[in-house]
DNA sequence: CCTTTACCATACGCAAGCGTATGGAGGAGG
DNA sequence: CCTCCTCCATACGCTTGCGTATGGTAAAGG
């Protein structure tokens, strides 16, 4: 243990910690030194579990695209359904989210190759996704992927847009409206 | 003139040079020793015309607002016609910017109050002008307001995603077949 | 019990940036 | 020509954060 009682940690836990600090506030604020004073411990720690700063930045990345390429998609693909009940699934499940770390990620690879890198593979797998959703709802592959990127679109302005102004905004609220507007042949 | 042959600069210069860097590299790069490297002058012309790093940052921000808030719809009106020659000129208009200042200013948003109220100010008014589009195009009330809002957003995730993985992937190439969707009835 | 392994503390040098203090320089107006 | 006003350069102290060097400690295994 070291002097605040805590016990030593590993690789994992200055990744998760490091994701917590990205998804809260931003890729800027993940610091090796005030995320060691989060942990509890110095920054002999973080220099002993990795390189530099740049190795653990990937290592985050490495982190998300495992977690967020396949999250979704196998929890609607579990709840089953045809593909206007797993569609319907899809966008209950993002909205029940916050966003907030696929939002950081995206403002990232804004600025770093490697996470742009990153992102493409992960929009591409989901708009994949949402394409064949719309397919399997007979529309054609023009249609089908024209409204998948459309949607998936809106739902990252959906968290892009933050809180939302009035009680009767969000767009989860206004669901039936959009659904019916989306799936209607 | 300085040592390198540069006139002088007032406030504006500053803002303009401010408002550039963070639509290309975001608010953690708008830094005043850097710009004014850029800028060809020292840091002391920077703070005798502001007060600080923060009023210099609420400038921009005001800036921002007061071009942002209206360009678009003032250009939308100008061309004039009905209400779907509108919504397409206003999609038009939209894309064929980069978004890059309002997405900076949204990834800001996410950590600045202020930076939050300009940005819920400018997209209030910019729903209310989309919204009352669909109005305008026979959709009631609600409807109008949901199908707004979620073109907004997708014209907002448009820019979130940054360059798209293929060419016929880009929403304004597949323009017609979403155009034709949100105006039906 | 004694060594090795894994993990961490401490201390250092370095760079970038903020804000301040102070001393000009150059044009405008009297 | 002299003075004031506007704008800028220079130099300083301070803080935050990166990366390194080195020594220390707890636990596990022989």
């Amino acid at each position: 243990m070291n002097k605040s009682g805590n016990v030593r940690l590993n690789r994992q836990d200055w990744i998760l910690a490091g994701l917590k600090t990205l998804a809260g506030d931003g890729i800027e604020a993940v610091r090796v030194e005030p995320l060691a004073k989060a942990l509890g411990v110095t920054k002999g720690s973080f220099y002993w579990h990795f390189k530099n700063r740049d190795a653990f930045l990937k290592a985050l990345l490495d982190e998300w695209r495992a977690r967020a390429t396949m999250n979704v998609i196998t929890e609607v693909d579990r709840r089953g359904g045809d593909a206007q009940a797993r569609l319907r699934a899809l966008f209950t499940i993002v909205l029940s989210g916050t966003g907030r770390l696929d939002m950081e990620i995206r403002a990232w690879a804004a600025k770093d190759r490697h996470a742009r890198a990153a992102l493409l593979r992960v929009d591409r797998t989901r708009l994949d996704y949402v394409e064949a959703l719309f397919e399997e709802l007979g529309f054609a592959p023009e249609e089908a992927k024209a409204r998948a990127r459309f949607v998936y679109q809106a739902l990252i302005g959906q968290f892009a847009m933050g809180a939302p102004a009035g009680p009767k905004d969000r767009l989860s609220e206004q669901f039936e409206i959009i659904f019916e507007m989306l799936v209607r042949r």
